[in-house]
DNA sequence: CTGATAACGTGATGCCGGTCACACGCAGTT
DNA sequence: AACTGCGTGTGACCGGCATCACGTTATCAG
């Protein structure tokens, strides 16, 4: 087994252990073994483009490790980062199950590894497995969703603090930290990387950090963050 | 046959003069019929609420005559409009597939005939016709791809004029109007309606077409405008 | 025709937040 | 230690646009 980037690659999604609750989870063996003849495991090193926005598709990346960041960018260089996709997600789904060019960027922020599969063996596959086709539809029914609440944070939230304290509460609840009364999560991404998450500026980010460590809403601690009072935060996620 | 709100109705989707280019299109008749028999061809008047968000999804609407206004609100009762669905579309989709909570609100602007099918008769039919399945994927696809251009537009357009102007853009561009110099489109929204469409507040946009009219780029007669000059509106969609 | 109601037009005001500018701390490198 | 790069903190400025307020047209029922 090679390990290139320090990865311990994953061989088959038949044994692979995160497949109960992700896409290609409980589909029939046949069907799953007609997938590993399709599909090519690959590696990337920090920072690899595996796609860019406009590109027409060549086919779907499903990612078992690492971290991928999804951005659209404008034309001036201003970006706005979608998401950071998390192993076993599928990348360029809609865009290769339609035809139309990449809606955005998918860039790795850690050593990734990467099952591709070519879109016509992708398409094949989806008619000869109807079952996977449905998983299909239900992984961008999923997309379709989290853009809409995309939109609506940009739509309507209108105040950036309203959108940082949205954000960090999501945060939050990922690491299993929900419940706790004082969630701590880790800050991986950079001022500037968050401002983008949330259209906004990078001064404008470390402004409102300050803002809140001084009315004792956050603490920082190295680069961990402490949330002390969450029903503050929770106020200024909803309200002004 | 029944005329409700003064709609002829379509009576069979076997016989839709629309359905070539549609979402049921190339389906083979068996699918069809089967379609037939689980839908609910029903009528609304003007205004009516076909679904709300949050609701749990009852099933997907099938839109034959007439216009559905799609949007999105917040608690304090801004509201964003999506998107204007014409005939052919499928409301609800996303949300009837995945179980999760209709995403957005679907309200009808004209008196409309709509196809409705109950989220189980919906799920069987995809599990027997997958050629069904893989078109609602497709379908699928398309809203992700229109969300991910309302997520752009949203995050990245900064000035509402550059928003208004591209809104302008694409509606001329529907009406085979495109290639024409001076395309003329119908103004069936409020401003308002306009203002809820890219985020901004009624003053601005009615403050935007002044301005536009001074600059000579557009021209209203009666309830229609007219582009007259589409390099200096194309010119504000990307700009500033 | 006429009153009511909705839509439109337009000024005044204020604030959020983008942008510029610069200083500081903290790696890693040579 | 000095240099370099990158991320962070902070002040100053100011422009876009939301909001309020009010006047002026449309639209339509009766």
């Amino acid at each position: 087994m090679i390990s290139p980037y320090g990865l311990d690659i994953i061989e088959s999604c038949l044994t692979c252990k995160m497949r109960v609750d992700r896409i290609f989870c409980d589909l029939p063996t046949s069907a799953l073994q007609s997938f590993e003849t399709i599909k090519y495991a690959t590696a990337y090193p920090k920072g690899a483009v595996l796609f860019v926005e406009g590109q027409s598709p060549r086919g779907i990346f499903v990612l078992c490790k690492g971290r991928v960041k999804l951005s659209i960018c404008a034309t001036d260089g201003k970006t706005l980062i979608l998401k950071i996709a998390e192993p076993g997600e599928v990348l360029g789904l809609s865009a290769t199950v339609s035809g139309k060019p990449y809606e955005l960027t998918a860039e790795t922020v850690d050593p990734c590894q990467v099952n591709f599969v070519k879109r016509e063996d992708f398409l094949r596959f989806l008619k000869e497995h109807s079952d996977a086709c449905f998983k299909v539809a239900e992984q961008l029914s999923e997309k379709y969703n989290n853009a809409c609440h995309e939109v609506r944070s940009l739509g309507l939230s209108h105040s950036a603090g309203e959108k940082l304290a949205k954000l960090l509460l999501e945060w939050s609840s990922k690491n299993g930290e929900a419940a706790k009364q004082e969630p701590r999560l880790k800050l991986a991404l950079t001022h500037e990387e968050i401002a983008q998450m949330i259209g906004t500026s990078r001064e404008t980010v470390t402004r409102l950090f300050a803002d809140m460590k001084k009315r004792q809403i956050v603490q920082a601690k190295g680069s961990t963050l402490v949330i002390r009072n969450k029903a503050a935060l929770k106020l200024m996620a909803t309200n002004n």
